[in-house]
DNA sequence: AGCACGCCGACT
DNA sequence: GTCGGCGTGCTC
């Protein structure tokens, strides 16, 4: 046992009063302290605490419950301070934490640190403090401590990234050590908030001026102050004031080109005086609703038949092809929603990328949208936390993180794009599926969510089917308007000399020129990046691959490196075969950066441009990219997935997918539902406004059934067939790995892991592929790939897909420390 | 996350 | 012999 430490005798009061707080750390579970009497008042839940934890380290923590039983195990340390005087969420808030923490298999400290925005949740930060009474000679003290001594004798305060640059090296605590024991220095822990008002200053008229004859006999006797140029800024001041009301310092001085002396000349003379106020950072537009527009009688029908639904249904699944007009369907219902004084959450993946919709909404809400996304900065997302809990922010719309929230009256959530996968964090904890947490966070409101998808997520479309989720379908498009013709071209057919594959079919050339005649866009589609994505010696077959992933290296041209593009490692270009030392390889494959260079060449009139994540690196690179072609100042767009993303394009006709060999056997265990979904999405493109686009589909498989569905645009058929090929293949084997797994657990988390997984698989369909990071996963995670080679079909680019994959799924949950969970296999029953 | 404690390699 | 690397464990 412990001897006690004078600490714990110090603070070993009656306290009668305990809290259980939050701390955004991962903290295995939650740590109580003590309440001082003089706090019992304000220490609530969903307050925040100034609390030590550790040695002296300060953390800003929130409380979850209060409880009077005195904890046995340990003396609770006193809450120094209460931070906040309304709580900073509501119930709910806490409830949903708690649920994504269990359910996710992460501490709910990791959850606070993903839900509440940087700026709520301090730490504290060392200060060093000039110790008076210290007046010994500097002569003790070696170099780095006496320069560190200098500098605060002369400021006094220090903070510890002063220190940092002082000493410019990592030893710093040692040498503050060092001067604390001596006495130079004290430390002091300091929590500070860091959100800050934004203060702007006003210039106002003294009230004597308010009357036109004074102000008129001021301009006219002006002469006596000698100052011309302070005239003209009262001038342009008294303009201003006229035509907008309140007058800002920055704007003033900028639309008068006068210079801050100048105005202080002017408040001296007692006509200008300044004021700093409080203003709100988010520029607010008028909070009108204006729905300008009908619903086609389709929308209409699925408007009311939504509604409808709702009454006996939690969560409505919006099936309707692009084009459709669900955005429009969504806009209605947001209206009847806020128009019964509830909130409304709309979620779109990666929203910095749609301005488009954001514009939209915007046209029809004004300011009674508010948007969230982690791009957006600290302060801006305090105000819009703020303004959600007080229930003045109507709508939101806001990527994944925007479930978290504090909502009030939440009457609806709608997650647009709801099989995009981004909607699940991979990395860090916690590795929630916002539209699945949506479901829950919802049911805790009685609010209803409304999926929305043209190709829907087979779990989603399962739970319709099955009658647990309501399903409407809008099949055709907008104003009538056909839906793409779709043409599969067999590349089979025209074979090249080197056997590398066929980019540009005779057909499709033929189309280009054709769409270009008529003064029409064309998107050319291919899913892989980079020059070339296989490489092969054409000698002994060796394949240059990355050494941490085992994946075939890409070739980029422009570059003129090798690149992994799982990791992200770039190799120089491999001229000699390693294994063989000849020096003939062979290109297998093309990437977008070849077919552009392949298109220019073909095309040399035609302005051709490339979309992908090496085109578009900077910050705006994918705006303007989008713009110019908004603007057809691009022909022909190349590009991978980056460009069906939620774009609408006016004068596309033509979509080439180039290379559809490459989706259809996609490395992937959802291999059918997403080829379908990706080339639904791509040829969604075509002829959106006159139902005159064309689809032109390069494949030499052209009997896969895939095809088939996407022609017919049949999706009930590609779910029945994705489902049985799943299972054959993709299904047991994960099953498997899974029970291997947790046979060998010898961890105790693992214990509590298996538990969550027996429930997953009951369901058939568990949420969780984890395990603890050890030697002994890694050795049954190799016994079991040797294993999987035997069971499998012998169909050997499937059982390669089939391995890398595993590998790299496996590679991820052993390269977090603890456990992770992968959403592999998708969630059927989130709540 | 910090920070302490503790156990092995290159240096005043 | 020590300084310092980071592996492991604890913090109410």
């Amino acid at each position: 046992m412990n001897t006690h430490s004078p600490n714990q005798l110090f603070t070993n009061h009656t306290y009668t009063l305990f809290a259980e707080v939050l701390i955004p750390l991962a903290l295995p579970k939650n740590f109580t302290w003590a309440v001082p009497d003089h706090l019992k008042e304000a220490v609530q839940p969903g307050i925040r605490v100034e609390v030590v934890l550790g040695k002296n380290k300060k953390y800003a923590g929130l409380v979850k419950k209060t409880f009077t039983e005195k904890p046995e195990a340990f003396n609770p340390k006193p809450i120094l301070n209460v931070l906040d005087d309304v709580p900073l969420l509501h119930p709910e808030q806490l409830a949903f934490w708690e649920w994504i923490a269990d359910y996710y298999m992460c501490t709910e400290g990791e959850v606070m640190q993903a839900a509440i925005p940087s700026n709520l949740k301090l730490s504290s930060e060392t200060v060093l403090m000039w110790n008076d009474s210290y007046e010994d000679e500097m002569i003790e003290l070696d170099d780095e401590e006496f320069m560190v001594a200098e500098a605060l004798n002369l400021k006094k305060e220090l903070r510890l990234n002063e220190v940092q640059q002082i000493l410019d090296a990592s030893h710093v605590y040692p040498v503050i050590k060092r001067l604390i024991e001596k006495q130079v220095c004290l430390v002091w822990e300091e929590l500070k908030e860091k959100y800050k008002e934004k203060k702007e200053t006003y210039v106002i008229l003294q009230p004597a001026y308010h009357k036109e004859e004074a102000l008129a006999d001021l301009l006219n006797n002006w002469q006596q102050y000698k100052a011309p140029k302070q005239m003209e800024l009262l001038m342009a001041y008294i303009h201003l004031q006229r035509t907008q009301g309140e007058v800002s310092q920055p704007e003033l001085l900028k639309k008068s080109g006068a210079t801050a002396a100048q105005l202080k000349g002017l408040v001296e003379k007692n006509i200008l005086r300044t004021e700093k106020r409080a203003v709100d950072r988010i520029g607010s537009l008028p909070k009108d609703v204006i729905i300008d527009f009908e619903l086609s009688p389709l929308q209409q029908q699925a408007a009311e038949k939504i509604e409808t639904l709702f009454d006996e249904k939690q969560v409505c699944l919006l099936h309707g092809v692009t084009a459709s007009g669900k955005t429009q369907v969504y806009v209605k219902l947001i209206e009847a929603f806020i128009r019964k004084g509830k909130q409304v959450l709309y979620m779109l993946p990666e929203i910095a990328l749609t301005t488009q919709i954001i514009r939209r909404l915007q046209k029809h809400f004004g300011g009674n949208i508010s948007i969230y996304h982690s791009k957006f900065n600290p302060n801006e997302r305090v105000e819009i936390w703020n303004k959600v809990k007080s229930g003045e922010a109507r709508i939101v719309l806001g990527a994944r993180s925007a479930v978290f929230l504090p909502f009030r009256d939440l009457g609806l959530i709608i997650a647009d794009e709801e099989h995009d996968s981004s909607y699940k964090q991979q990395e860090p904890a916690p590795r929630y599926h916002a539209r699945d947490a949506a479901i829950y966070y919802a049911s805790l409101f009685q609010a209803k969510v409304l999926l929305g998808s043209a190709t829907p997520s087979i779990e989603s479309y399962t739970n319709a089917q099955q009658g647990k989720y309501g399903l409407v379908q809008l099949m055709e498009r907008y104003g009538n308007v056909a839906m793409p013709q779709i043409e599969i071209v067999d590349v089979k057919r025209v074979i090249k000399k080197d056997h590398s594959k066929v980019m540009l079919t005779p057909e499709l050339h033929q189309a280009i020129t054709q769409s270009l005649h008529d003064k029409k866009q064309i998107i050319l589609f291919q899913n892989r990046r980079g020059y070339s994505p296989y490489q092969i010696c054409g000698v002994c077959g060796w394949i240059p691959q990355c050494k941490n992933c085992d994946v075939t290296l890409t070739y980029h041209k422009s570059k003129n490196k090798l690149a992994c593009h799982y990791c992200g490692t770039t190799y120089p270009v491999i001229y000699t075969c390693s294994a063989c030392g000849s020096n003939r390889f062979i290109q297998k494959n093309f990437g977008t950066e070849k077919i552009e260079e392949m298109i220019t060449e073909a095309f040399p009139d035609a302005r051709t441009a490339r979309m992908d994540y090496d085109s578009v690196k900077g910050k705006h690179d994918h705006d303007n990219l989008i713009k110019l072609f908004e603007q057809q100042k691009i022909d022909i767009l190349v590009g991978t997935q980056m460009v069906v993303k939620g774009l609408d394009f006016e004068h596309v006709n033509l979509v080439g997918i180039l290379d559809a060999d490459g989706i259809l056997n996609f490395a992937d265990f959802r291999v059918n539902e997403r080829a379908y979904q990706l080339m639904e999405q791509v040829s969604g493109r075509a002829g959106r406004k006159d139902g005159l686009g064309k689809v032109m589909i390069q494949v030499s498989n052209t009997e896969h059934p895939v095809l088939g569905f996407v022609q017919q645009h049949n999706y009930q058929q590609l779910f029945q067939y994705e489902m049985e090929n799943r299972q054959r293949f993709f299904y047991p084997p994960f099953a498997r790995i899974i029970q291997v797994i947790f046979k060998h657990k010898d961890q105790l988390i693992a214990e509590e892991a298996a538990q969550h997984m027996v429930n997953g698989l009951k369901k058939d369909f568990g949420p969780y592929v984890f395990g603890p990071a050890n030697p002994v996963v890694n050795r049954i995670r190799n016994q079991y790939l040797s294993e999987l080679l035997i069971k499998l079909p012998r169909k050997a680019p499937l059982i390669q897909q089939c391995k890398l994959q595993i590998a790299q799924q496996i590679t991820i949950i052993n390269a977090t420390k603890r456990y992770s969970s992968v959403h592999i296999i998708p969630d059927i029953d989130p709540v």
